[in-house]
DNA sequence: CCTTTACCTCAAGTTTACTTGAGGTTTTAC
DNA sequence: GTAAAACCTCAAGTAAACTTGAGGTAAAGG
């Protein structure tokens, strides 16, 4: 059983963010900790991989009060077990093979008709003559 | 040649962003446009795929400095040929599958070692045994 | 013991990506 | 011709994600 404790400073340091975002992802209920006699925040170790988590969503552009939502599923109160990673895991499988899908799309789609109205690619008569498109939706139809 | 010209709210409409977002891009020099006599802006239709691409690589977390950057290798004054898009896709290519095998990386590593430090996860002994990867960089080491 | 480092809270500030509001001109439609 | 719709600029406001600064206590080290 891992009963490791970190002060805010380890876990700012190993996690690479600043203290006052880590008080701040507290703050805004990702994360959560115990205090100590002096008042001081006292995490346990697997807030890091926590916070490693956010940051990895983070960058895939999804904000913090998303990120909020599907980490809940997590228990706050004890370090997660395994059977805990595995269920998220699972609903986040969908939603990360679609964004993978989705940057497939674009990378295979830059050349040619994205189906954003333009007309202007040689292939654009073909998959969005008239900009017929136009009634499926706004912007890059093809590439929803 | 296509030679289509668009006003600001059909550029907006079509994009399916709202005007005032529109003379924020071009503010920000994402975009451009002409003026005619009444001062109005007057847009070639590849705008609408200009925008397309701003808006896919937003969703992907990139920010728009860095998406004006990466833009900037496309013509301003005309419409993009082919060729242009061409050279566009073979830089972004490797963008986006960077990108791909990172979200392929998180997807396969929920359930087990990320090298984050937590050292909470049954095979993080083996991965990262003593948080030896620590010395490696900060965050998630493994899903750099 | 004293100094330095590490921690606390609270609130204002900064950056990014827009939106809104105010006040005006031009175009379109009836 | 008139009213409504479409356009303009400028500047302040909003939301999200933090950071900084001010003023204080506690812990660590010499």
């Amino acid at each position: 059983m891992n009963k490791r404790e970190l002060k805010v400073g380890v876990v700012a340091e190993r996690s690479g963010i600043a203290i006052s975002a880590v008080h701040f992802y507290e703050a805004e209920g990702l994360i959560s900790s115990s205090r100590n006699q002096s008042n001081h925040r006292v995490y346990r170790a697997d807030v890091l991989r926590r916070i490693a988590v956010i940051k990895a969503a983070q960058n895939m552009g999804i904000g913090l009060g998303e990120i909020k939502q599907q980490l809940a599923t997590l228990p706050d109160n004890r370090t997660p077990t395994q059977s805990d990673w595995a269920k998220l895991a699972q609903q986040w499988r969908v939603l990360l093979d679609q964004r993978i899908q989705r940057i497939e799309r674009l990378r295979d789609s830059l050349e040619g008709c994205i189906g954003c109205g333009c007309l202007s690619m040689d292939n654009c008569p073909i998959y969005n003559q008239d900009d017929q498109l136009a009634s499926k939706g706004t912007g890059a139809v093809l590439l929803k």
